[in-house]
DNA sequence: AATATTTATTAAACCAGTTTAACAGGAATT
DNA sequence: AATTCCTGTTAAACTGGTTTAATAAATATT
């Protein structure tokens, strides 16, 4: 739990005895490679911290599927939208390597929230931090070229391009493989 | 005051003490038609409610403006990535009709948190709106053809449409006003 | 009312992606 | 070692948008 400790803690300074009671509700889950975490239909009444691994979060619809972000080790994560909404996912959270998580119940959480001004505070500046990585993801939809965006990912996450395979890449990037593939031939001869 | 009283009294059962502790920061401003709220390189400390009208949120780069939202009657807004992350802005708010609205400092805001844990609340909660309203709009642009979301737009915000020029409406559709024109015609014709 | 300005449409040429399908290499399974 | 499955590349035809430029319609200014 060292390391969701020091997360929260670099949100906010709360001390030992409300950090240790926020702390009591979480569990840990293993994931295997390929194993859901969460799939359509599903309630999502839980947030999950990610000690290890790579978790991929995506939608299908009749057009195929659409990576919409992948989650790291020492992040905060869960299907926000369906957790916030308290509707079921329409949404996949997949484990596209060997996982170690640690969950909260959205009801323990809350409490956390009513126990301690601190971790209301903590609750609003990562929710404050999700919108900021949201927003310059929107941003970057909006204002690059997909050739950019593949090269600005490859700088800023070049980890991804190592343990996720690349169709996965290109629907992060809003293509398809056959587009990213012909976006690489273009960069690689010149 | 009214309608912000109610705003916040929709995110949380808050006390009138504490409610008013809130009120008391807040300043009228009024903007003609076309006024600049925010330009770029400016300092974004404030936090608004639009009381009347509707602002235009752009940025402008060497390709053309980008509309990113369009803030109506009711609504708080700022530009939050330069609020949040406290550098400089770089895009504009503009009003594309006269409106009237009521600006908090964001050390006034703060101050208010402080002061009282429901209010830190409201504003995880209303931060947590901003994430779901900036979340479903990146969901369009990623799961929706153009014309498609032309027409989601078209039932959803209507008045969009009689109160803001159309090549507005195309930049924030992620096109150009001659796409839309075209799409525009498309639809029309079956 | 006449003029200037802004906004919307249309046409033509173009282009960065798509879809479909064939193929090749690597990894996992038998 | 042979087979199957998964991943990535390439080619060809296509498509929904773009850019540029001309024109038309609506709005604001004199």
């Amino acid at each position: 739990m060292e390391n969701i400790k020091q997360k929260i803690r670099s949100y906010v300074a709360v001390n030992d005895t409300d950090l240790e009671y926020s702390l009591q509700f979480y569990r840990k889950i293993s994931l295997k490679k390929g194993a859901f975490l969460i799939r359509p239909e599903e309630t999502v009444d839980h947030f999950y911290f990610l000690e290890k691994g790579c978790m991929c979060y995506y939608r299908e619809d009749d057009t195929g599927m659409k990576v919409m972000e992948f989650f790291t080790a020492g992040e905060f994560f869960t299907d926000l939208y369906a957790y916030i909404e308290e509707i079921p996912s329409s949404s996949f959270l997949n484990a596209t390597e060997e996982c170690i998580l640690y969950a909260i119940s959205k009801q323990d959480a809350e409490k956390s929230f009513d126990h301690s001004h601190d971790l209301e505070r903590f609750g609003r500046l990562s929710m404050q931090d999700g919108f900021m990585q949201l927003f310059r993801r929107n941003n970057q939809l909006k204002n690059l070229s997909n050739q950019e965006r593949y090269v600005r990912l490859l700088q800023k996450r070049p980890d991804l391009f190592q343990r996720v395979p690349q169709y996965l890449i290109a629907s992060y990037l809003g293509l398809t493989p056959v587009g990213l593939s012909k976006i690489r031939k273009r960069l690689s001869k010149q």
